[in-house]
DNA sequence: TAGTGGTCTAGACCACTTC
DNA sequence: AAGTGGTCTAGACCACTAA
């Protein structure tokens, strides 16, 4: 970045912008005045004026739309993502699924299902066999998911599991929706390997460009980045998953006692 | 973005840049070409040139030191942020501070000192009013903190108090460093208001022009936002704060056992 | 067809680092 | 003084949207 305060007239436009954004002047979903327009107003060339438009939209305040205009970008539905959202009695009945009360009111579970799936035998990396307890080159299996809502994509799963483990279950089914969006648990369950703790642990950063195309993402959209680790109450783990979640959809939310 | 796949020179020189730094043929640290040499290498002039690298650098992926070239990020070090923070062991004796099991080994504790902090007395709005069970435009102690590490600024934490919990306490007296950082828990349970329970909620955003200042956060670096609800055993809330996290240097990690 | 966002060029100047 | 990143201009062309 610049070494002082930026005082440049594209710095001075987006600041302007931002500033109407933030106190409602322009509203979510508002159009903002076109490129041109902005370069005659403020007395500057048209490549100025799109730079300011062009960092709004890198900062993930506005969208724009090829052709049409750049629009304040709109709220997003959020969805809270809980501990309860693995509660043993979404899965203990195997014709229901997990993530069942992440579901919007009203909606029918149909349109929740896994839209693609991609399953294979690989050997385990070092950061996987280390989480399966396994040796590093072990045959794992690794599930490649993109979830969908709504005829859209939320987020990405790739989930790996020790091969006795799930060998001839529908986890490893290709067909989608085989192990719907969620019953390995009760799968594994059934084979007595029932998950009884979970760590997860996350951090955030800017997506890679094939993330922004999988889950169509806006520029200046950062994701979150999920390893979840799930154990049985003997504390054998049986499945280590990575989730991809774009951040303005998604509320992490934990609640715990404070340890001793 | 463009509508197709780009293949605009700018993104050619981006996209090759990028493949060098993901396979390793650039290295953290390394410099990069300069915006000449690209120009010349490629063809283009040197604005075309310049806008690869700004993109890189939006993405978080390089840094640019004026004058002097631009670097692959180096990896940075990374504070795993786990429920074991909040243990009551860690300010039961409360000349310890909470926070004590991130510091890095052999760091003396004195260089975690809180290096700002700004006690104001305000009117809850609804969010803290509800959060802190009071009525909306009740009287409410806002504790702002800059926190820093080896004379960096970490991240910023801003907490709420009932103003009749906390009156008369070390928790709000302005000058830095007089509860320490951390040693609000051990002040609240002497005035038998034990922390007991706690909620999470966390999600990532990318950061205002204030937080890029106040953080010195590089572009492309996204914030985890994070809302601390601190009940305790009888469930009245004690503190309820939000803090502002650059993403990089924290992974947030939780294990808990699998509901019912 | 007209309007709009996106990209590029060639040249210029500025601010800063490095030597 | 030389090198480098950052910004800006004026003009051009392209890709797409909307009527």
């Amino acid at each position: 970045m610049s070494p002082e305060a930026q005082t440049g007239p594209a710095t001075q436009i987006a600041n302007d912008l931002r500033a109407a954004i933030a106190n409602g002047t322009l509203q979510p979903g508002a159009k903002l005045p076109t490129v041109r327009d902005l370069a005659e107003q403020y007395g500057v060339s048209r490549n100025t004026a799109a730079k300011a438009i062009a960092q709004l939209s890198n900062e993930g305040r506005i969208v724009t739309r090829y052709g049409s205009g750049a629009y304040v970008r709109e709220a997003h539905p959020v969805r809270r993502v809980g501990q309860d959202r693995y509660a043993k009695s979404n899965w203990a009945n195997s014709t229901v699924e997990v993530y069942r009360d992440e579901r919007h009111e009203g909606e029918p579970a149909e349109q929740q299902g896994t839209q693609t799936q991609e399953v294979t035998l690989l050997s385990a990396d070092e950061r996987v066999a280390q989480a399966l307890g396994v040796e590093v080159g072990a045959d794992v299996y690794e599930r490649d998911r993109i979830m969908f809502r709504d005829g859209k994509p939320t987020h990405l799963v790739t989930s790996y599991y020790r091969r006795e483990d799930v060998e001839g279950t529908a986890i490893i089914d290709s067909r989608p929706g085989m192990a719907g969006s969620g019953g390995s648990f009760a799968i594994l369950a059934e084979r007595g390997l029932a998950p009884d703790e979970m760590t997860e642990e996350l951090f955030a950063r800017m997506p890679t460009v094939e993330e922004m195309v999988s889950l169509d993402l806006p520029p200046g959209e950062p994701v979150v980045e999920q390893w979840r680790t799930t154990r049985t109450a003997e504390g054998r783990v049986i499945e280590y998953a990575k989730g991809v979640h774009p951040a303005s959809r998604f509320v992490w939310s934990y609640t715990f006692k404070i340890p001793d």
